[in-house]
Formats: C-alpha cells, structure tokens, sequence
DNA sequence: TAGATCAATAGATTTTTCCTATCAAACTTG
DNA sequence: CAAGTTTGATAGGAAAAATCTATTGATCTA
C-alpha cells in the first residue's frame, strides 16, 4: 500500500499521469491502477476525473498529507535499520536559499569528518521551493530565513544571523564609509537577486522604508553573478557579510556595513517535523545545533 | 508492506508465531514469510532465532518502534477519510481504571449525543496494562493516573481531581465523624483494590506514610465487589468520591472525607501523541476538554 | 523416551501486479 | 474546422507474489 501512497505523491507533485508514473519508475497503466486500488481501498475518489489531471479532491488531499508521513516514516524506518548495520550512510539532500550557500560548507565538513560514508546534494533553490521540497520529501533538509515568511510543518535550527554590506569600488561616493545608511543605499543603482528569492523581498524592503524606489541594474538567481561584477569596481550590489567573506575582495572594493537600521534576518536549517527523525537528518541537526551558538557573525 | 508490519506488532505482542498469526487471520507460515520478507526488505535479522520465539533483535525493537507509527497513521487515514464520507462512525476502544469506571459515562453520553453512529467499547484495566494497549494500537484512548507513575509517549487531557472517602457503618467508631485523618484511617481494616492497581498503591502509601501497616481484609480488582461489601455496614473502605456518588449510599452508612494530607491525584484521557490524531479520538479529546474545567469534583 | 509444541519448509493454487497495446476523449494547431 | 497530439482509461496476457495445506525437524516436557 506504501508504495500507491507514492504514487499519489507524485501525482500530486508532476500534476501529470504519465510523468508521475516516470518518476515512480513504473508504466503508466501501472499507476493509474495504483490510484484507483487506493481509491477503492479507502472507499473514495482521490483525484478529480477528466480527459486530463485537473486536481486532486478534498479526500485526495488529505490522504496526500498522510501518504507524506507514512511515505516519511518508512524511508525513516529504512535509512535508521541501515545505519545500525553499516554506521551512517546514505546521500542527504538539502536545498539552500543563494544568500546561504556558501555558509553549507561550515555544516557539511565537520558532518563528513563525523561521518566520511555520507554523500551529498547541495541545491540552490528560493524559500518558497525549499518548503515545498521538504513537504514532498524530495529535500531532507533546508537552509533558509527562519524569521520572515511563515514555514509550515518543520523543525527550525537557527545558524546565524544574516547582516548586509554594501559593496562598491574604494573610488566611488560611498568607498571610503566606514557606514552606510539604508537611506543613502536607496540612491545607488545596485545588483540584486531576482524578485523570487526572499533576500530580494527583504531588501526591497528595507530601501522602500528608507524612501528609495529599487531598479536594480542588473538581477541573477545566483550570488556568484552579481559578486562577479561588483568586483569589475563598475557595479554596486548589497551583499551578505558571510557570501562576501567566502568570496573575498579586491583591493579596489570596499564592503560597507548598512545600518539605521541594523536588520539581521535569522537564517537556519529547517528539516521536516518527525519524532523521531532519520539519523540523516538528526546528525544534520546536532551539528547545526553545535554551529548555531555562534550566533554573532 | 503495512500489513507485515502489522505482522510483526502481533508478532511482539503474543510472542508466538502462531497466535500471532491467528490474530491477523493469516495462517503461521504466511506470517513467518511476512516477517522473513521485511527482514531481507531491511537487510537485517528482525527476530532472535531459535527452535520457538525467543524475541525480537534490537534491530526488531526499532522497527516496532516505526511500525507502530506507521500502521496507526494507515489506521488514522482509513478512519479519517471514512469519516468525511459518513461522519464519525466505527468503534472507540477505551480502556479505564476501575475507579474511573463511574466517570466514562460523563464522556461518552455528551459525545454519543454528538455522533449517534460511534459505537464504544470500555474495559477495565489497570493503569500498566492501559499504557501497554494504548503502545500495541489495541485501544484508542485511555483513562488513568496522569501524574503519578510515567506515561510515555501519550497525550493526556486532565478530566477531574480523585479524592478520598472513608466509607463506614454509621454506628462504627467513626461513623459520625465530618473528617477523618490518613492516620485515623490506618487504624481500620479495609477493603482495598488488589495490588496491581495504582489506587491501591496511592492509598497503601498514603496509610504507610501516616504510620500504617495495611493488611486489607478483602481485595478485589472491580470496585463493584469492595462497594457491595462496604454496603452491607459490616465492611470500611477508602474509595474514590466519583465512585461513591455514582453508587449512592444507603442510610446506615456514611462516607467521610480524608484529610491531613488532602491528597488528590489527577485522573485524565490519554490518546497516543499523533498529529493530527484520528477524527474519533479527536472528538474525544474535545469532549474531555469540555469536560475538564470542571476540575473541582 | 514418547509425545507435544513450535517454527520452518515444500509444493500447489490462487491472486495480484504490471507490462504492452490500444482506445476514446479532449485539446492544439495549421 | 479537420488532422494530429496529448492524456488517461481499458483489455489482455505473462510474470510474480501471496497464501494456503501438509509436512518436517528441532526442542521441550512429562
């Protein structure tokens, strides 16, 4: 029955019979069938019947929240069996806003000293995706704000707080401030991620309070294009502390710390909600956990 | 794979291949193959080997621990899915404590009255065996000593405050008496419940701590039997006010009150901690939250 | 030591699963 | 608007599985 509560998942997920089936590696017909058993096993329709997928039904979809924790518990079940046998194993998957990507390194190196048998899978995706993911079970865990938008049915791990500096080159207006304002930030054309990615939201944010109307002059969904060319000196960009320290500056760039006001967004792991969890995911958190007292930076 | 799973918790509860296999409606040999399945599906040993069941691997423990989850929240689906087809329906299992006996109906009559389809069943257990069943998925709620010996894995709803009563002849030394005191009642021979309940162990502590020895001169393990003796005038015992309203006295006897310490142990609902839980047992606990602030009696 | 108990195994039968091929309906597009 | 395409349902058959009865071998008990 576990492996039709899969189904239904990817049915939900790929919105597409075909492509759902792909994805449960099995035909077609195979899941239509699947479906239909489970329809008839709980005595209801699951899905809204058309010449093509149109939706699930209110029954489908609450039978879609169980089928995620039955679905859950059973890959739990597995991974915590296999890590009795062989000690830690396995791949963890987790997805990371951009602002956040190249602070995973500090999660991942003492978890691999820890437990050299685990792979990894780093995605970058938006706040929105990574709760998606983590509801689907298509992520094991993800780092995102904690703080700003509402997360849903997870576990939080604060890692650190997220501060923002203004980089620019040393030759222009602001290049030798040892400060800066959100208000004066307002009035330089900057690079900023994309409308999606919530350190855009949060950003935009901050300029419109300080009276400023942002166009960006340039927008990518990954950091490592706009820090490319905020070091050419010929573009400016607001920048987290931590990415700009994993990159690095030339000597012809300055980093500017924003204040008035000093906004710190909390950027932490979220895994999803299970007691017990995998022992994936409960290594990921205790070193989270040991990460997260040096809160400062 | 759920109903191997279910295998193994019949497996674990009646420690024999066989009567474990008659509680599934399956025969032995379908059984053993089910549980020889899910250990080559986890890669382990599930069952301690031997010429007849000796126990479960620690690996078996773990995975007990899973299908217990699992197979509940399959339960939880089934039964979630069939109520919003029907409305509540089906059958709540309730296992009580045999001086709450008196206080189920206080539950189920405002809920029978709320959904006229649901059907009960109530035993009589004590307070180890209700954790026990409660574990094993064999009931779906309980009625017990909520902070008196450890609960577990349990969410629990207080229901009322147990107090004590002397119950005597009119005519007996203390027969007239408005108070009696925990070292007054030491002194009388009394009709107790049998060692295995926890009010037997409440008040035998109580007596021993003000100076007693109890030797109770008869005990039984069903209320009805201590009251129908301290009925008679010829008996004293120490019972619960609930029960003692619910029975209702005749007037050659009287029930007085204990005090000096006034001792009041909490009795409450407890339904396994799931989230969300099944709409039966979720009614439930809305009925025992109704019926909780009324925590004086 | 004989009998009883218990779980594993063998063999047979039924049931289920899952594939390929095809169909019918409903969109898309020229 | 007609032809082609997409999409999910259906049919039929082969393979896999589930599960039963009967039996065996090992261990315990009297």
């Amino acid at each position: 029955m576990i492996d039709k509560l899969e189904y239904l998942m990817a049915l939900a997920r790929e919105e597409h019979f075909g492509r759902a089936a792909d994805a449960c590696g099995v035909t077609q017909p195979t899941l239509s069938a699947g479906i239909k058993q489970l329809e008839s096993a709980l005595g209801v329709m699951l899905v809204q019947r058309g010449s093509r997928f149109i939706g699930l039904t209110p029954e489908g979809e609450r039978t879609l929240d169980w089928a995620r924790r039955i679905v859950g518990d059973s890959r739990a079940l597995r991974q915590e069996i296999k890590a009795l046998k062989h000690g830690l194993s396995g791949r963890l998957r987790i997805a990371v806003i951009p602002t956040a990507l190249a602070t995973v390194a500090e999660l991942t190196t003492p978890y691999r000293t820890r437990h050299p048998n685990v792979q990894f899978t780093i995605l970058s995706k938006t706040s929105i995706e990574i709760l998606e993911l983590l509801e689907n079970l298509e992520i094991d865990a993800g780092i995102t704000y904690l703080d700003n938008e509402p997360l849903g049915r997870v576990s939080a791990i604060p890692l650190y707080h997220e501060r923002y500096q203004l980089i620019v080159a040393k030759d222009s207006p602001y290049g030798n401030r040892t400060k800066v304002t959100w208000a004066e930030v307002a009035q330089i054309p900057l690079c900023l991620l994309t409308p999606d990615m919530q350190n855009r939201r949060i950003i935009e944010q901050q300029l419109r309070a300080a009276g400023g109307d942002p166009q960006p002059t340039l927008e990518s969904n990954v950091m490592i294009v706009l820090f490319s060319h905020v070091r050419t000196g010929k573009w400016a960009s607001v920048i987290p502390q931590k990415v700009v320290e994993t990159f690095g500056l030339t000597d012809e760039i300055s980093a500017i710390p924003i204040g008035e006001p000093d906004i710190a967004y909390t950027v932490g792991l979220v895994v999803p909600e299970r007691e017990p969890t995998t022992p994936l995911i409960a290594a990921l958190v205790s070193e989270a956990r040991r990460m997260s007292p040096r809160l400062d930076s």
